[in-house]
DNA sequence: CAGTGGTCTAGACCACGAT
DNA sequence: TCGTGGTCTAGACCACTGA
């Protein structure tokens, strides 16, 4: 008597991809509720913990709304989320096919400004460890590097000369974080970026300013600037 | 006899704290085997399933790398990856608390240009349905929208003015998509850009472009160009 | 081949929160 | 209050892949 016996699908990502195509096809639209776990799981044929990573994982990626007692929706707006992968410069210029250098510009202990003791969260006039440094991609300037590292929390930092490695690697690899921020923007290129990258003071370059904590402690700020053209690539 | 008996670690958050702390404390160090999942479960005092959900969790992180036999390491080198959420350009303006308005400055059926044509894997020539419009914060431009459509998938479009809803929004909800792409730059701002943007031409600006998809056909192209000082906010 | 992570199951209890 | 998703459990089988 049953309408339908489909067979059953027994792994959460085919549950997965027929849930995002009943969405798809309009099949739910947005707004909509949808079964509950229960029920999805009596009609896939598998537990109901499989539907559960199923739907779990189309929440994470934002098409799904989910919460206890009023059930599961279609998103009405879906945001886009997209990750953005950040390597390590060197691998990420290498991964490029291009061959990778690193030249020290400039590594002095300095009583941090203003803005820079702001952001790191630490008593003006502080001494920090200032790094400015450039990479390049077979020769060719890729992007300028300039950072405040508080040596309170990385003493190890003052140790290393940094001649031979870049802040950027040496902090990845020494220096755990907790969490931190990223801010990208436009910007024009200074008199000193443009002649570091070999381009016009003026052009419009990428900016990419991370700051990186330990818990409650700031370990590093850091403004990367891109030379021309520098594109980042993220799949949605 | 035994060595040590811990508080167990009920559930996967609790064990994933864990971990995580081990391998910020470089107990477990960068390029270390860490235990089974097995052997964590009964020095944890909880299920393997338990024990499994965090370390998949930390390992969707970057930090750890997991391979069947082969066991779980502690990265060597965590990528950095964070998580960018694209709103609707008219709840990103709401959200930070400044009236929204909305301009639609051109729609047009038009012949694709090549490099459009190419993009959206359509044949060269073929008509598409242009539109122009400006997003404004407070009066103030924000962003310039610069869309093509590609009618033979949306065809909806085709009897939609676009006057008082964007392209933006329009598709978010009326065009779900499988996938895309997104390329972030830095560009100088056009003649025309600047002219929408109130700002002069040549000033640095913040472009997105992105490319959404329905399985091997392409919904839309759009570039956002921002008005100068714009910034990208992400976490880590 | 054998050890590891990946997953499924059936059942259970719990926390949240809409009504 | 009580339905829903969130999670834990113990056990099982499987897929991959290093040795």
């Amino acid at each position: 008597m049953s309408v339908e016996s489909p067979p059953s699908l027994r792994n959460w990502q085919a549950v997965q991809e027929e849930v995002l195509r009943r969405i798809h096809a309009r099949i739910w639209k947005p707004g909509d509720l949808i079964p509950n776990e229960a029920d999805l799981a009596l009609e896939f044929g598998c537990a109901r913990t499989t539907v559960n990573r199923a739907l779990r994982s189309v929440a994470e990626s934002g098409l799904l709304d989910r919460r206890r007692k009023a059930g599961t929706r279609v998103a009405l707006q879906p945001v886009v989320r997209a990750t953005l992968s950040i390597p390590i410069l060197r691998h990420e210029i290498e991964a490029r096919g291009h061959d990778y250098t690193y030249r020290l510009v400039s590594r002095q202990m300095l009583s941090a400004p203003d803005t820079v003791a702001a952001t790191l969260r630490v008593a003006a006039n502080s001494e920090l460890l200032h790094l400015r440094a450039l990479h390049l991609a077979d020769s060719c300037p890729y992007v300028v590097e300039d950072r405040w590292i508080n040596p309170a929390v990385v003493p190890d930092a003052c140790e290393e000369t940094f001649e031979h490695i870049s802040g950027n690697e040496w902090l990845l690899i020494n220096a755990p974080y907790t969490h931190g921020e990223i801010a990208l923007s436009a910007d024009a290129a200074s008199r000193s970026e443009a002649r570091e990258l070999g381009c016009a003071a003026g052009d419009a370059v990428f900016v990419l300013d991370r700051l990186t904590c330990d818990h409650a402690a700031a370990i590093t700020s850091v403004r990367l600037v891109f030379a021309p053209g520098h594109r980042v690539q993220m799949d949605l």
